[in-house]
This record gives C-alpha cells, structure tokens and sequence, in this order.
DNA sequence: ATTTTATGCAACCATTTGGTTCCTTATTAA
DNA sequence: TTAATAAGGAACCAAATGGTTGCATAAAAT
C-alpha cells in the first residue's frame, strides 16, 4: 500500500473537494455525479475532476449503477493526516519550550 | 482574523513545504533562507517562494537580522488542520453504521 | 577599500489546476 | 420505439505552481 499521503492532501488542500467530501460523507449514503453537482455552481465535468482526485486518494469510492455513477466517502485516509499533523502538537503554544518538550520524549 | 484555513492546507499541501517545516520545527531555532537551501536540492530562490507561502499560513514567522533573513516554524496554525480532521473521526472504520455515530452525537 | 556573502526582484518557463464547452454513447422512462 | 437522462472523452483556456536564471544591492569580512 503505497501511502497516498501526497495525494490526500492535494486532495483536501481544495475547498471544493472538501465541499464535496463533507456533502458526501455528512449523507453517509452514496451520490451520483449529477446529484453532486446539483449542489455547487460549477459543470458537471468540472465536478467530476474533483471526484477523480478525491477517488485516487482514498476519500471516495466510486461505483456503478446502471447509467449512473455512485460516489460514497470514506473518512479513513484521513487518519494519515491526523497521525501528521498529531506528531506536531507537541510543538503548540510554545514559544520558548520548543526543544525540551520535544527532546524529553526523544 | 480571517482564518487562513485555505492558505494552510496549501501549505501543507506541498511535500517540499512539509520538509521544510519539518526541518525549521524540529531544529527548534531559526535559519537563514541560505541554511535551508543548503538542505534542498533546489535553488535558493525556489526555497524563498515555499517559505513565501509557509509565511502567508502562519507556519513560518519571518524575520530580518542584518542581512539574513531568519525564518522560524510555528506550528500553532495547525491546530486548524487538527480541528478539521477531527471532525471526521466519527466517520473512521465505519462501513456500516456511519449515520448512527454521527446521528448520536448531533 | 575591496571582496565575499545573503538576499531580493523580475522575468521567464513548462506543467498542473480548476474550470469550461461540444459531442457521443448507454440506460431508463414514456 | 422514441425521447429524456446520466455520464464519459477530449479539446480548450486562463491562471496558478514549482522551478529556473540573471542582475542589483546591502551587509559583513579581509
């Protein structure tokens, strides 16, 4: 499993896709591309991209029903952005401490 | 205070950006523009644009001392990234009963 | 006083990004 | 069976990204 890390948070670095994830995952059931669309002001194929990307980190699952397109989230890559950004608490509030607190558990 | 929330998830976004953060906050003091590059098999002016963007997040507060420039991490601005992903915990390892979880606590 | 060092500014460049429109095709409803 | 709907592919576009080089300038070291 190659991580994905780097595309997870090109992924949510878009307001948009996080739009778009939050519309899918607040649902909890799954959507079609129009039926997404609908929701924003941009085309149809513009959504699409942002479901590309939000698919090849992870974030969406996509399958097909007939002629539509379903699109389910799934919040579980987010763990690999928790875990990162969980490493750098210790670094909060502290603008003398820095090093002991970071050293101690070193 | 207009949350920078957009500016730091595209910070962050970049994996160069992350090193070099990772770098400034780990080493606990501050470098020079010149000392960063050192590290980077980039130019010194490419490094500028990144700690450019770390600066607009609030990740790296940017000083001048004679004719350095000194940059030192904050790691505070994350917070805002914590908070967010922190929201879709309840929405983690939840094939099944995604809705409920999230029901039960609203 | 001269040279070296650290930096900034600006222009440039290829690629990616976020978005569009046009056209075709597959599935479903009338 | 014909019309409506859902979607995909591809071309296009302007702007942003991530990077470069060249040159000018301020500060520090010789």
């Amino acid at each position: 499993m190659p991580s994905k890390i780097n595309q997870i948070f090109k992924a949510i670095a878009d307001p948009t896709r996080r739009e778009i994830f939050n519309l899918l995952i607040i649902g909890g059931t799954a959507l079609s591309i129009t039926q997404i669309s609908d929701q924003f002001d941009i085309t149809r194929q513009g959504i699409r991209k942002h479901i590309k990307l939000l698919n090849e980190a992870g974030l969406v699952e996509i399958t097909s029903s007939g002629r539509e397109t379903l699109c389910l989230a799934d919040a579980n890559p987010l763990k690999e952005i928790s875990e990162w950004v969980g490493f750098y608490e210790k670094f909060w509030d502290d603008a003398l401490g820095r090093l002991e607190k970071y050293l101690d558990k070193e």
